[in-house]
DNA sequence: CCCGGAACCTGAAGGC
DNA sequence: TGCCTTCAGGTTCCGG
């Protein structure tokens, strides 16, 4: 699913349907997509509930509704947020629908059922605990420093852990270390002063640059208003099977970290 | 606490 | 055409 600038550019295009729209009705066609309460329980407590903002935290969106509620969702591998304002049956995979007073629906497509969502007036109990917003001024080079020094598991595998550092995940990880010419196997505590302030760096722009191309679209990756995203045509290694560094050539390799594809180049990225 | 691997799901794509 | 294997934007749980 959508990492960090996904979820953001799904945020800032549903907002326009959603904020200061009525919840009319829920449809849940896949039950365990609710996490929490029943999905009775659910239906019930959000119907007529107003929304008034649509956030987002790390790789969760959040909406705030009148009634004291957050809806959380998280769209995991395959989720999509799809808005239609004609009367258009739901796409194949929809999970979930919610309607709107002005009509609108918001259909939760995801092929492989690992999407969640909650109702709670109590965000912490459908969150765990989150590292910092990577591209908030918070996150300095000396945040990342302590974060990874004393470890000495691969700084891939740091990168997408959401409680060191909140919205990135398997392809911007692999962009960022390209980026900064770093070994996806490196064990944290090996990084340089100067290698922590290019890794800093390198999240941040292949992050913002996530952002400005509206996300990636790889495969299940849709907009709200069903178009694709821009940013896999930026990747230079990401699911670069077959492909060759455009810095040097050589052909991109893929290894396993913690049971996800990863993809570096072999010359650019000096093995630990 | 830290680390690695399996589990949760379904479908697309490639090899034979 | 089939069948089989591999791969896919994530998180959580379990064992060492």
């Amino acid at each position: 699913m959508p990492e960090l600038p996904e979820v953001e550019t799904v945020k800032n295009e549903l907002a326009p349907y959603l904020i200061g729209r009525k919840v009319t009705d829920v449809s849940i066609f896949w039950d365990r997509t609710v996490k929490q309460p029943s999905v009775d329980e659910l239906r019930r407590r959000i119907v007529g509930q107003k929304v008034i903002a649509l956030s987002r935290r790390g790789k969760y969106l959040i909406a705030t509704l009148s009634g004291g509620d957050f809806l959380i969702i998280h769209m995991k591998m395959s989720g999509s947020l799809l808005a239609s304002r004609d009367s258009a049956s739901p796409p194949p995979y929809t999970r979930a629908v919610i309607h709107l007073d002005d009509g609108t629906r918001i259909f939760f497509r995801d092929p492989r059922k690992f999407g969640k969502i909650w109702l709670t007036d109590d965000i912490k109990t459908a969150m765990p605990e989150l590292g910092p917003e990577p591209l908030e001024n918070q996150f300095t080079p000396n945040t990342l420093m302590k974060l990874v020094k004393n470890r000495k598991a691969p700084i891939k595998a740091l990168l997408t852990d959401q409680t060191l550092i909140a919205g990135i995940g398997n392809m911007y990880a692999d962009e960022a270390l390209f980026s900064a010419r770093i070994h996806p196997l490196r064990p944290g505590a090996s990084l340089t002063p100067k290698e922590i302030a290019r890794l800093h760096e390198a999240i941040k722009a292949v992050l913002r640059a996530g952002i400005d191309d509206k996300g990636a679209s790889i495969v299940n990756y849709y907009r709200p208003g069903g178009e694709t995203g821009y940013a896999h045509f930026a990747f230079k290694v990401a699911h670069g099977r077959g492909k060759k560094c455009p810095l040097c050539g050589t052909p991109i390799e893929r290894i396993t970290v913690r049971n996800r594809g990863t993809y570096f180049c072999p010359r650019c990225q000096k093995a630990p």
